[in-house]
Parts: C-alpha cells; structure tokens; sequence
RNA sequence: CGGGGCGUAGCGUAGCCCGGUUAUCGCGCCUGCUUUGGGAGCAGGAGGUCGCAAGUUCGAAUCUUGCCGCCCCGACCA
C-alpha cells in the first residue's frame, strides 16, 4: 500500500479511481470494461441490498429470477426499447467451442454451432419480464403483480469507470404490473420516494426527486422519474430511476386482462432500479484526501477498536475485548484490529482510508488514566474521554455522525445550486472553479421553453443536461434562457456523469 | 470509430533520442534484530518472456514493420 492519495484539487478522477482500488472496493478485470467487485466494496454494496430489499418487501414486492439472455425476438417487441438500447448489447451467436484446426490449444466458435436465434444479453428486462407476466395474468384477480429481481445486466459502454459506468454492473429491477393508469403511477411515485429515503437515511445522499424531459427518458416509457444527487466535483449523478410504462410494454407482448366488467384491457407498468452506481455515488458525495468517508448505517465496520500494543498487553487486551463485547451487544459492527503486523500509526491511516466512521485507540496510558481516545472519520476530531462513558459515548456518536455527513452534503448542495436568469450567466457559472480548487458548476435552476431543440443546443454548447423537473419546485412565470420564450417553471441543469 | 499517449518485477518508474558488461530506483514482499500513542529503523534476501511477432545488426529494452492490450480526449450511456 503505497502512502497518500491525489489530493481532489489536483486530478479529481485520479482520486476518484485511485480511492477505489487503494480503499479496496474494487479493480479492473482482465475483462474489458468490467471490474472486480472486492470483498470490502461487496460488503458495502450487500448493505444497500439489504437494505434495500427490506423496503421492498415492506412496500409489499417479492424477489424473483428470470434469465440472463434473451431472444432476439422477444427482445425487437417494444420498439422504442429496443432502438434505445442496441447500440450496447452484448449478442450470443455460438452455443459451442471446438478446437482450432491449425493452433493446438486454442478455441474457436464451432461454425456447425450458430444459434438459430440469436440471443441478447439482457441489458434490462422489460422484454422476457413481460413476456412471462403474459401468462401470469388473466384477470383483474392476478393483479397487481409486485416484483423485483437482483441481477446483473450488460451494456457494452464505449468508456468505462469503476462502479459509475461498467459493460457489466449489479443491480435490482422492479418490474411490476397494475389495472389502472392511476395504480401504476402511484407505484412509480411510491418507489421514487422508496430510493430517496433510502439515499438520505442510509447514504447520507441529499437527492432532488423530479421528472426526465422527453429527451432523457428511458427507452419504452411513457415518463421517467428520477433522483439526482451532487457530487463534490460540481457534477450531478443520476442515483436512481423510476419508470411509468403506461401499456407500452403490454401491447408489445400482448398483456391483457378481464376487468370486473369483463372487459379486456392492457395492462399499466412500471420499472425501477438502482445499481452498483450507487457506490460510485457514495464515494464522490463525502469523502475526502483521506480516503473514504462511510455513512454508519451502510459502513461494513462501523468502530475499529485498536489497541497500542508495548511490553505485557494482557490487561489491555482484556479491556479491548471486553469493549468489542458490550459494542456488539449494541449490534454495532466492530472490529478489534489487535495484530501486531503493523504499528498503530499505519492501521490509523488504513481504516481512514476505508472510511470506518469510529475509530477508538486504548493503550498503557489510558488504562492507568481510565481513558479511552475516540476519533470520528467525518470530521477527523478526536477527543480523550472516560473510560466508563465510552460504550454511552460511542453509542450516540454514530447517528450523529450519520446525520453530521447528510448535514455537510446538503450545505454542500446549497452552496453550489444556483437560479439563474439569463444564458451568459449559465455559461459562466459552468465555468467558474471553486476555492477549494476542484468544484465547478453545480446545479443550476434555470427557465426552459420545453423543447428537445433547446435542449440539445444548451448542451452542445455547455455540456450541461437537464437533470430533472423538480417534483417540489413551485411553478413560477419566467422566460427561457435560451430562447426567450415563456415557461412556467425551472428545471434543474449540470453536467454530469 | 476518429485524435493523442503508454506498455520494463505485485505496483510506480529510469534507461530508449545516440544499440554494447550482470536492466535502474522507490513502494510492496520474505528473514532477523530493534521497535510500536499518526503510514517504524537497520541488515540481509527473493522476485524480470523489457506487451507479442518478425526484421536490421557481430550484438536490440533501445532502430524498423506488423499485431495485441491499456489509458486519456470526443460521439453513446444507470
């Protein structure tokens, strides 16, 4: 492990991928595009799952499977689905290797094996998903259908970043299906809540909840609700999406059911997901020059306890286990590092780098004083207190330290959201490098005439996107910035990942 | 797919322009001793198809050609 990361303000994507792999969360594979998820960035990522999955199972969804590839037909049925995503998709075309015939040793695609139909590996799925909920569903009795499935999907991304844009990334997908419009949108809205809840209370991740424009929405849906959050370098991030389907899908596969007034009507849906993203999003939102800076509640350890170890440690060691006990007790995740492989200054920088949000150092002296010395990861304090409140202390110190990271990142967005009124200014404001060297542009709240036209000429001229329409904005009469023309309301602009 | 850059030990690199003993240095790794309250010190040690292939040459990490791979910048994207 070599010393020190890029500081922010010198390279912030070298920090960024230099932390992931010195924080051991993940590499590059051998595999073109696709990383290697390590144990500890697993553990983060199994947190999210977790939790994640209970509040699905709270809202009332249940997990299933379905496959990995899928027909080239089934996959042609939703159109619009279709053109957006083939681009990136992976094709299976051999179901069998055979010998080359010259080089001993090497494999080649038996010609004698090619796929009748070719098969595509799922980049979502919509397509088998419905076509299996055909059959599930005859009448208004089968529905709604609540369901989510943990999986893995492929897109073949022509540039590729650790956890933020991989060929291959984890991820979970709703797919549910409803006999209303109002029912299905609900679901939409419900699930969005689902994701911003869980990125303010578990990812410490302030997030703005609004509405894709027609340009932005996802391929097949009649309108796409997402989260957007702000990264410390002034870029927004997507964290999450939630899809009204209206019947498209059903029409495409041919969904219908009875009503009670046995009539038959196509189906409403819905889809939603988070991905592996998510931990790219943890990364860049909180942490610092140090290393990473992990929310309690989604932390794999959330208190390292390490001993300084000189001369006879028995006493010292039986203290330590004794507080890793009552910590645990508490059902706090603990760790008690008592090995002797590395001196304490080296575990120090180690667990800063992994971002464990408490860390707690006992040593000769402190036993004789009663002490104990507790240091918080988020705001790199530490303070020597009594030995006898060090459990009550520590106890109390992580929801503060929970809520002490939301609080940084919500000024955090407060001070880089800005409206703005007119496009010299806007320009501008993209531009402009924050003191701390590496934060540049931000959100920008700003007037849009609605058309895809000016979309497109504001990005290509900035580089900045529509994030979202707001859910909570308050409407308000004001001109485009590009155009002139009215608007009833401000959308939210950025670059972003 | 366009434009730029890079492949030398697990990682980061020097050497290449101007070919010539045993390929440099740092980190990491191993052993021993001393250490241990913010990334320990000293001593010794292991580790290399110089991306691959062909060519030029008495001689190639170094020059030439071809190929492969990776990174950065653009178009696409959770």
């Amino acid at each position: 492990m070599s010393k020190g990361l890029t500081p922010r303000r010198e390279n912030y994507s070298e920090w960024y991928n230099e932390l992931v792999k010195k924080a051991d969360l993940a590499e590059n594979s051998s595999v073109r595009g696709c990383m290697v998820i390590k144990p500890y960035g697993y553990a983060i990522w199994e947190k999210m799952q977790q939790q994640l999955d209970r509040m699905f199972k709270d809202t009332g969804h249940s997990n299933a499977y379905f496959p990995l590839f899928i027909p080239k037909s089934l996959f042609e049925a939703e159109e619009k689905n279709a053109e957006g995503f083939a681009k990136e998709c992976a094709v299976v075309t051999h179901y069998r290797l055979k010998t080359h015939p010259e080089q001993k040793g090497k494999l080649i695609a038996d010609p004698e094996s090619k796929l009748e139909e070719e098969l595509v590996v799922r980049p979502t799925s919509e397509a088998v998903i419905w076509n299996t909920y055909k059959n599930w569903i005859q009448s208004y009795r089968d529905l709604p259908i609540l369901v989510n499935q943990w999986a893995n999907v492929v897109r073949w991304e022509m540039r590729t970043r650790l956890f933020l844009r991989t060929a291959e990334f984890l991820w979970q997908e709703g797919h549910t299906a409803h006999a209303t419009r109002e029912e299905a949108l609900a679901e939409t809205e419900q699930m969005l809540q689902v994701y911003a809840e869980f990125a303010e209370k578990y990812m410490a991740l302030p997030v703005i909840k609004g509405i894709k424009t027609p340009n932005e929405r996802f391929a097949g849906a009649d309108e796409t609700y997402c989260i957007e959050a702000l990264m410390q370098d002034g870029k927004a991030l997507q964290t999450g999406t939630s899809h009204f389907l209206g019947q498209n899908f059903a029409k495409a596969f041919d969904v219908k059911f009875l009503n009670k007034n046995n009539q038959l009507e196509y189906v409403w849906g819905t889809s939603w997901g988070v991905s592996t993203r998510l931990m790219g999003a943890l990364i860049m939102a909180h942490s610092d020059d140090n290393g990473l800076v992990l929310p309690p509640n989604l932390a794999p350890i959330q208190v390292v306890i390490i001993p300084i170890l000189k001369g006879d440690n028995t006493k010292l060691l039986e203290k330590c286990h004794e507080i890793f006990q009552q910590l645990k007790q508490l059902g706090i995740s603990v760790k008690l590092d008592d090995s002797d492989t590395q001196t304490p200054g080296f575990k120090y920088a180690e667990y800063e780098l992994k971002g464990v949000p408490v860390r707690v150092a006992l040593g000769q002296r402190d036993l004789e004083n009663n002490t104990i010395e507790i240091a918080r990861r988020d705001t790199k304090t530490k303070e020597i207190i009594s030995l006898d409140n060090a459990i009550e202390y520590v106890k109390q110190l992580l929801p503060a330290i929970q809520q002490g990271i939301y609080n940084k990142a919500l000024a955090f967005r407060k001070e880089n959201t800005v409206k703005v009124d007119n496009y010299k200014e806007f320009k501008e404001i993209l531009e402009i490098t924050k003191p701390n060297g590496y934060t540049q542009g931000g959100f920008i709240e700003a007037h849009w005439d609605g058309t895809t036209e000016t979309e497109e000429k504001i990005k290509e001229e900035t580089k900045a996107t529509i994030r979202c329409i707001p859910l909570e904005y308050e409407p308000e009469e004001g001109t485009c910035i590009y155009t002139g023309k009215p608007s009833k309301r401000r959308v939210l602009f950025a670059r972003a990942y």
